[in-house]
RNA sequence: UGCGGGGUAGAGCAGCGGUAGCUCGUUGGGCUCAUAACCCAAAGGUCGUAGGUUCGAUCCCUACCCCCGCUACCA
């Protein structure tokens, strides 16, 4: 029925730097395991790609901090998110990985084709050198002052304190984190894909996909009518895929140039020769499952390299998730703020399709979502217990109580029950449109309105209570409600695959196809029914509570420790004294037009009367700072922002959470006293 | 600020030109096979704001506001 042959579904390479979260399984790895097992339950071809993407400069930072090398640090990452993804049902046909030989070869060879074409254009760059440790400095491995804040912890390519992105040249006094000393700059050669010039049949590209999704579709218009720019496809680092050129010594391939390519590497591993059939012949259909943070690599950079190759098909599509929030915050690795797979396995042993149903039901397909514990158990007490879960209970109670668990033979069906057999028909095609649209949360609502019709059918023909009566009718009622079960368990497989395979167990059914479940014939009169247990349990208040406790508890203990800056660099008392600081006297107050952050202030600093700008209005309305007393920098040189000169500048105290605090005396201290 | 996404009942979402719909929650009733489960009914929305196009707008256009992401600013 599809116009493809087979097809090559992968989800985003997960980066080996930390355990899989909740946020990452909501925005790609479910929705694609979802989608794949329907695929397979259509019977047709498909493969599932995978693995961890281990390369990149986070992963040499954080092997540096803890003391390790980079590769025990993706050793241990990735066997834990292989077993977490695994336990959790995602199934993948293969998980790799891309500090595998296979993964090197492919794209050192990928990149080698385009680098023979000559798509690559190469240019001659300054960058920071450490003469110490013998190599070039990625932006992340040095810091210095920030030009504009002053601070000096900036990193190289951002300053953290005041959020600018800088270049490393950019700060003053730079240092390289490897040795403390001071790098040079030192000329490096590095190849870039030409962006720029491709962006017309990559328009065209995009152009033929007008279906995407509206997030995907609209954040790739705005790559394009912004100008593509050309993009480094290596860098001067020692960890990663070396470029396999002569005069490339001491370089690797960007990440996102050798990501990606681990897809093609996995197909490779897992299928031998047949890897080509996927990634080249026409009627191969390749989809991406990503989140919104990749769809320009997904959408546009990975295409650039797939055409510029020439051998390979492109994307069909990019179904890219919106973000999950977390009881109203951002998910944060590093803050701790995240409810982690190989947890929850560990706490709700048993109870991976509770976490698939929330999640799905959930999922921010259009904008971004909240995960709360609240929610989900209100998903699973509501939803899969009493409607889903009770309806098979009560369905196969009954068998079992009426006829010792034997199928019982319908006899003729009333308009009740014709009604509902047309009905079941259609469930299969109605939730096939909305999977074939990428509508999962959809599907999954219609999936429960088979079970829901179930109840509804139930309730409508009573069984219990014409037992006695009118054995015939109880026979067919119950006949019917059993193959409606039959058909949830084909039905429920992509989403619940769990519940779907202990359903087959209590009706002693397998094999089946998602076609099968349009048949109201799947029980045969006299088939001899498994034994019954419940599909799903209630979960108490208080099990919700000790999770959401323990969410607060290590946010709480992760916000103490690290947001402590370390001491600066020592001073001298005649640097300092330099200083002219004073109290002074908010007189007036008023945002500066289109900014967030930024106040117009009037200060009396008891020498004049001076205007500071000052980035604290969220943190102070301005009409309730007018009178404020101040500490005040009156000496520092004058500054333009936001076309208004600043004189001078208020100063903060700034707790953990980037809040904002005036200093002030705490005794009345007339305008223009010294603070020293 | 620029770009993208979003703003629809208490919550989560669908609808995208013809007098607003789904799920959960709430309230009332029924039922008792079922995990205090199930079934029925009701209440609850001036569809972010203001203009415009149209016989008619939640849906199209314009401006603005709010939320999210990337980006800028944050002395």
């Amino acid at each position: 029925m599809s116009k493809f042959k087979r097809h090559l579904i992968t989800a985003a390479l997960p980066y080996a730097n930390g355990p899989v979260h909740v946020g990452h399984l909501a925005g790609c790895y479910l929705p694609a395991d979802i989608y794949v097992r329907y695929l397979r339950s259509k019977g047709e071809d498909v493969k599932f790609i995978c693995g961890s993407d281990e390369h990149g400069v986070p992963i040499t930072i954080k092997a540096k901090k803890e003391g390790i090398t980079p590769q025990q640090v993706v050793d241990k990452y990735h066997g834990m998110m292989d077993a977490s993804f695994k336990e959790f049902g995602i199934s993948f046909d293969i998980y790799s990985r891309t500090s595998k030989k296979i993964h090197h070869e492919t794209a050192a060879g990928f990149f080698k084709t385009l680098y023979d074409k000559g798509v690559f254009t190469e240019e001659v760059t300054e960058q920071y050198y450490d003469e110490k440790a013998n190599q070039f400095l990625a932006d992340r491995y040095i810091t210095g002052t920030c030009p504009k804040c002053n601070n000096e912890n900036a990193y190289g390519d951002q300053c953290e304190k005041c959020g600018s992105s800088l270049s490393p040249t950019e700060l003053i006094n730079p240092k390289s984190t490897l040795s403390g000393e001071k790098p040079v700059l030192k000329k490096t050669k590095n190849w870039f894909l030409p962006l720029d010039k491709m962006q017309p049949q990559i328009s065209a590209y995009i152009e033929s996909h007008k279906d995407w999704k509206s997030n995907v579709y609209g954040q790739c218009k705005s790559w394009l009518d912004q100008k593509l720019q050309p993009r480094a496809m290596t860098r001067d680092l020692d960890w990663g895929v070396k470029v396999p050129l002569k005069d490339a010594e001491g370089k690797v391939l960007y990440v996102w140039f050798d990501a990606p390519i681990g897809y093609i590497s996995a197909t490779k591993e897992l299928l031998g020769d047949d890897w080509k059939k996927y990634w080249q012949d026409k009627e191969s259909r390749l989809i991406h499952f990503i989140g919104k943070d990749n769809i320009v690599f997904h959408c546009i950079i990975f295409p650039a390299m797939l055409m510029a190759h020439g051998e390979y098909i492109t994307p069909d599509n990019v179904p890219a998730n919106e973000f999950l929030n977390l009881e109203g915050d951002k998910i944060s690795t590093s803050r701790n703020w995240a409810v982690w797979l190989h947890e929850y396995l560990e706490e709700f042993k048993g109870k991976q399709d509770v976490l698939r149903y929330a999640l799905c039901a959930n999922a921010p397909e259009a904008k971004d979502n909240d995960f709360t514990w609240k929610d989900f158990q209100a998903r699973n007490n509501n939803e899969l217990v009493a409607i889903l879960g009770n309806f098979v209970n009560r369905t196969l109670v009954l068998s079992e109580k009426y006829y010792g668990g034997k199928v019982p033979q319908a006899d003729e069906y009333n308009k009740n029950d014709l009604y509902l057999l047309e009905e079941l028909k259609k469930f299969p095609d109605k939730i096939s449109a909305s999977l074939d649209a990428f509508r999962l949360r959809e599907a999954l609502s219609e999936l429960m309105n088979l079970a829901r019709a179930g109840n509804k059918y139930l309730a409508d023909n009573e069984p219990w209570k014409i037992a006695a009566s009118d054995e015939k009718r109880v026979r067919s009622v119950m006949n019917i409600s059993l193959q409606v079960c039959a058909s949830l368990s084909v039905l429920m497989e992509p989403f619940l695959p769990f519940s779907a395979a202990k359903l087959g167990g209590m009706l002693n059914l397998k094999g089946l196809r998602w076609r099968d479940a349009e048949r109201t014939d799947l029980l045969k009169a006299g088939h001899q029914l498994g034994t019954a247990s419940l599909l799903y349990d209630k979960i108490e208040d208080e099990v919700i509570e000790a999770q959401v406790n323990k969410l607060h508890e290590s946010k709480k203990m992760n916000a103490t420790p690290s947001s402590i800056l370390p001491q600066k660099a020592e001073t001298s008392f005649d640097d300092f004294s330099k200083m002219d600081i004073r109290v002074g006297t908010i007189l007036e107050a008023e945002r500066v037009p289109k900014t967030d952050k930024l106040l117009k202030l009037k200060i009396d600093t008891g020498i004049d009367q001076r205007t500071v700008v000052s980035g604290i209005a969220a943190d102070y309305k301005p009409e309730e700072i007018i009178g404020q007393k101040v500490a005040i920098l009156v000496n520092l040189a004058p500054r333009k922002i936001k076309g208004i000169e600043s004189q001078g500048m208020i100063l903060m105290a700034e707790n953990a959470e980037g809040k904002l605090a005036f200093v002030s005396p705490t005794r009345d201290i007339n305008n223009g006293g010294l603070i020293k």
